[in-house]
DNA sequence: AATCCGGGGTC
DNA sequence: GACCCAGGATT
């Protein structure tokens, strides 16, 4: 069989390369009899969704440091899961983390289910992250499809087809080089391989294991693939966000709901965000002030303008949205990263107002 | 099938 | 700054 020969090439080359991550279970060690946990691959495997390793490294070395097992992040309360999260983005994530860890607790007696099926019907794990946990953690030999490996299938292959329309196509090319034999290697090998070798824009064609079979190689369009449909403009909104800092230093924030943008995150209170600046009061009366500028922040489908007002408000203020939170409580690293950087807006001008 | 969800890196 | 990258849930 030709395939498990080209599995095989790989896996030699992802023996001498294989990147370390504080999540993974080297070659070396599990020739020493060590298991990969479950627990580390579903939380870095969940981290890694649209995320980069360098960003996911330090929040992983951290929530395993406060909860060393799912049973310890399940009893965790959700507030402080959200704020750990914090600048990690795609914060439904942390929500469906939290569910599932509560999921694995009540339903699996706190032991991660070993198939993809099973895997499948936990909340925030979808056909990537089932395959890639069955494939890792249990050895099972499941199909891993991320956006890497997509664009290694479609140069190898020479697939033309624009994504997401060659998804299937992909997928049933990417089967047939599974192998029975190490398969959490090579799904790691192959995504390795699409992060430092066979990346989106120049491509290091000359050092990769697979040049010989690549047919986009061959064809010389190895740097053009995968094809994508083109995506939409991003239209900008505008907003107003309110700061009010009270005499005792706490600082008047809310929590935003579960459903939408920034779910379940801390937030500033303030107008909606659209097109024009929606009308709106403010949270309570105060002398507000605007310390000019606009903290600028692009989301997935849209720019933000988002200008601040700031106040300082006494003891008995009462406000119509949002809650006071004690200076002690607040840690502005626990805000996304937009409302962070209307803090650091508003900080500035509540220094010049002293 | 299309849309909604952040943030970081590269050019 | 503009552009690129990368899964799951929802409808």
């Amino acid at each position: 069989m030709r395939e498990t020969a080209q599995a095989a090439d790989l896996l030699s080359w992802y023996d001498v390369h294989a990147r370390q991550m504080p999540w993974r279970t080297g070659p070396a060690e599990r020739a020493a009899g060590a298991r990969p946990n479950p627990y580390h691959v579903w939380l870095s495997e969940v981290m890694l969704q649209q995320t980069t390793v360098a960003a996911v490294r330090e929040y992983f070395t951290r929530f395993t440091a406060l909860w060393p097992t799912v049973g310890d992040l399940a009893a965790e309360e959700d507030a402080r899961v959200m704020g750990e999260w914090a600048g990690l983005g795609y914060y439904a994530r942390a929500r469906n983390l939290l569910k599932c860890a509560r999921v694995v607790v009540s339903d699996h007696d706190g032991t991660f289910p070993d198939t993809r099926e099973a895997l499948l019907k936990l909340p925030g794990i979808g056909p990537y992250t089932a395959a890639a946990i069955a494939s890792i953690a249990f050895d099972r030999p499941e199909v891993v499809v991320d956006g890497n490996v997509e664009r290694v299938m479609a140069r190898l292959h020479d697939v033309h087809t624009p994504l997401p329309a060659a998804k299937p196509e992909l997928t049933a090319l990417a089967a047939t080089l599974t192998p029975e034999d190490r398969p959490g290697d090579y799904a790691q090998a192959v995504m390795d391989l699409g992060a430092t070798i066979c990346t989106p824009r120049n491509p290091a064609c000359g050092i990769c294991p697979w040049r010989a079979p690549c047919a986009a190689r061959a064809a010389g369009t190895a740097p053009e693939l995968p094809k994508k449909t083109p995506k939409k403009p991003k239209p900008t909104r505008q907003g107003v966000a309110y700061l009010a800092l009270r005499e005792d230093g706490a600082w008047l924030l809310e929590t935003r709901p579960d459903k939408g943008l920034l779910g379940g995150m801390l937030g500033w209170p303030g107008s909606g965000w659209a097109e024009e600046v929606p009308p709106h009061e403010p949270p309570l009366e105060a002398d507000w002030r605007d310390p000019g500028g606009e903290a600028l922040h692009t989301f997935t489908h849209f720019h933000l303008r988002l200008s601040v007002r700031v106040a300082r408000v006494p003891m008995g203020a009462n406000p119509r949205a949002g809650a006071f939170l004690p200076a002690a409580t607040f840690r502005p690293s626990d805000l996304p990263t937009v409302m962070r950087k209307a803090f650091d807006l508003a900080r500035g001008a509540f220094v010049d107002m002293e």
